[in-house]
DNA sequence: TTTAATGGCGCG
DNA sequence: AAAGCGCGCCATTAAA
């Protein structure tokens, strides 16, 4: 159904899920697929990573690999820790926190399309964040034309899937799919979509003109992302360049973020010299602390206000927080 | 035995 | 030919 890049026969996800509707043999096969993912990546392997002397798990953090400027987490990656099925949260509930301590996680909400809003200074989108809205939500009242308390799940995970998807400069071919809809119909989210939010839709043709002038992008502080390919001559490769040109400044503005608030909170943890709390994992939109029990309460209150405010931007940066006795039940 | 390429999949 | 951005790591296979 699928071709690789080399030629053979692709057995993917998307495939496997596809024949799953007519023969019983791949469901098994996705079955095992996942299962020994788990295994073979988390399961057999991090126990053996744990260093003797401190009895942890310790990762590396590059800062100099991702073109966006996020951190990359390696030997091992902890920032692809499963948390989407079932089974792999069984995994994160092995990170736990010492005797005393709780695991407290901090995560931006909706970094990305927040970013967008602020960049794109689409009236909608900046009004639904300043007044709080649950972002798919009211993207999906958009869409559908109704009222915002009139929504149903299956209209509020359209939008979602239309919104992550835009981030990321997905076609109409793409949202067929994902979606599993008609083409036509998918075309016609996307007009709607455009027709309500005409800021994002102006971001985008901006980026990338932007980018096939200059060669780079910039993030909302300025740091340049290049896009060599812009002005390629391989039209795939340039298409493809272009995608990034609309993703690099949300991302790379997100990236910018966590690290000014990774420099805020650890100045701040130094100053208070008293406070035993350590700041142990960055996972791109969150900040995962090791907290002693009498500290959970001042690091709930000062955290948010840490991570909020280390830019002003036109639209306000949310931190949620959870804490829990290992990382899983802290989301 | 080590290295590289491939296909696939975990996360944000 | 590809159609969704950014990563790292697994098993498998082939080459060095």
């Amino acid at each position: 159904m699928k071709k690789t890049p080399s030629g053979a026969h692709s057995t993917d996800e998307d495939v496997l899920q596809e024949l799953a509707l007519d023969y019983p043999l791949p469901k098994l096969l996705l079955e095992h697929r996942s299962l020994s993912k788990l295994k073979s990546t988390y399961t057999d392997k991090l126990p053996k990573m744990i260093n003797p002397n401190s009895g942890r798990i310790h990762t590396s953090y590059n800062q100099a690999v991702a073109i966006t400027g996020r951190l990359a987490s390696s030997d091992p990656n902890l920032q692809n820790i499963p948390i989407r099925t079932l089974e792999g949260r069984k995994i994160r509930e092995a990170f736990i926190a010492n005797e005393g301590s709780s695991i407290l996680s901090a995560d931006y909400s909706q970094i990305e399309l927040r970013i967008m809003a602020h960049l794109s200074q689409d009236i909608r989108l900046l009004d639904a964040f300043k007044n709080n809205e649950d972002i798919h939500k009211s993207t999906a009242a958009e869409i559908f034309g109704c009222d915002l308390n009139s929504v149903s799940q299956e209209q509020r995970r359209y939008a979602k899937v239309i919104n992550f998807g835009l981030i990321y400069g997905m076609s109409v071919f793409g949202l067929s799919k994902s979606l599993g809809i008609e083409r036509s119909a998918a075309s016609n989210y996307i007009e709607t979509y455009f027709a309500r939010y005409p800021g994002v839709k102006k971001y985008m043709e901006d980026a990338k003109l932007f980018a096939k002038d200059k060669g780079y992008v910039e993030t909302f502080f300025g740091r340049r992302l290049w896009i060599p390919e812009i002005n390629g001559s391989n039209g795939i490769r340039r298409a493809a360049a272009e995608r990034a040109a609309i993703n690099a400044p949300m991302q790379g503005t997100a990236a910018d973020l966590i690290k000014l608030a990774m420099i805020a909170v650890d100045q701040w943890l130094s100053k208070n010299v008293h406070l035993k709390t350590k700041m142990i994992m960055q996972v791109h939109d969150e900040l995962v602390f090791e907290v002693p029990q009498n500290e959970i309460e001042i690091l709930q209150k000062e955290l948010p206000r840490l991570m909020e405010g280390v830019a002003k931007l036109d639209i306000p940066l949310i931190v949620d927080i959870g804490v829990g006795l290992n990382w899983d039940a802290a989301h």
